[in-house]
Order: C-alpha cells, then sequence, then structure tokens
DNA sequence: GCCAACGTTGGC
DNA sequence: GCCAACGTTGGC
C-alpha cells in the first residue's frame, strides 16, 4: 500500500468534479518521472491527497483511491486533445494513467502554507523548492500527519 | 553528448 | 502578470 499526492487545477479538474463523478481516469500526465511512478509503482487500493495547484489557496482538497492498474493513456492519440502527443501510438503509447476513486473532500482545503508550517512535513517532497511534479509519493507518517490538520 | 533556446509549472 | 526552476527539443 502506497501514499501519492496528485495534482490538478481545479478550473480544470476540481475533488468535487471527482465527488459528484465518483470515479474518473486520470489523464494528462506528460512527464516522465511522473509517469514512471504511475506506471511502476502504483497499485489498486493506493490512497492518493487531491491537491489544488495553481488557484488562489492552493491545497490539499481530499482523498482518492488508485481503482485500476495502470494502462494507456488513450488521450495522447487523439488529436482534437489539449495533451495530444503525435509521438504516442498504440504500439507505444508513451503515456500512462490509472483510475481513481473519490473517497473524501475536506470541509476546507488544507493549504500549502499550512503544509509548510508543519515541521513533520519538513522532508514532504511537494515543499521542496523547485518541485513541480504533480505526482509525488508520500510516507505514512506524512500521510497521517496530513490527515491530523483536517 | 553538450547546451542554448524555448516551453511549462505554479506560487505569489 | 511576473518569474524561478525545471523539463524538453534539436542543432551541432
Amino acid at each position: 500500500m502506497n501514499y501519492w499526492l496528485m495534482k490538478s487545477e481545479p478550473t480544470c479538474y476540481s475533488i468535487s468534479d471527482l465527488q459528484q463523478e465518483g470515479e474518473t481516469h486520470w489523464d494528462g500526465v506528460r512527464n516522465y518521472q511522473a509517469r514512471n511512478m504511475m506506471r511502476d509503482k502504483m497499485k489498486v487500493g493506493d490512497l492518493v491527497f487531491f491537491y489544488h495547484s495553481n488557484t488562489k489557496i492552493p491545497g490539499i482538497s481530499g482523498v482518492m483511491s488508485v481503482s485500476s492498474a495502470p494502462y494507456p493513456d488513450f488521450t495522447a492519440q487523439d488529436p482534437t486533445d489539449d495533451h495530444y502527443d503525435p509521438k504516442a501510438s498504440e504500439e507505444n503509447p508513451r503515456w500512462f494513467m490509472v483510475d481513481v476513486k473519490f473517497v473524501e473532500a475536506f470541509d476546507s482545503v488544507i493549504s500549502l502554507q499550512a503544509l509548510k508550517n508543519n515541521p513533520s512535513l519538513k522532508e514532504m517532497l511537494i515543499l521542496r523548492k523547485g518541485n513541480r511534479l504533480s505526482i509525488t509519493p508520500l510516507t505514512k507518517q506524512e500521510w497521517d500527519a496530513v490527515l491530523l490538520m483536517q
């Protein structure tokens, strides 16, 4: 069982969108490091924090769980999709995704500022300077510490 | 393989 | 809108 944090801009897809839908495929990851973690490390049942980025109060907005094994991100092969990649093909899909299920939405977002202020999250990858990865692993200790901040 | 130019992310 | 910090691209 692994713990993750995944970012999305809420104007693009938010925790309430997921709450309404119940389940979605996490498409559009176009970074090799993030892809490799998703493709090689994610397992059904892993827990994931939903992080709202590029918004007024950036932070963790809720919890979801991985609900499928990794499979090719078909949006990479769709020329009309924003994340179309001409180098992706059926034989060589290049990009991967997983399905995620809604678990819970926090009453209020646990802000980036609050995360920074929590000494037990010092090592959290998302707080490292310059880190822009859209998918990062968390330790169980970090996961529990965040949950306590609700 | 190097590296300059360019594009993207994301907080502020 | 600004800009730091990356990642990617492509000429050489």
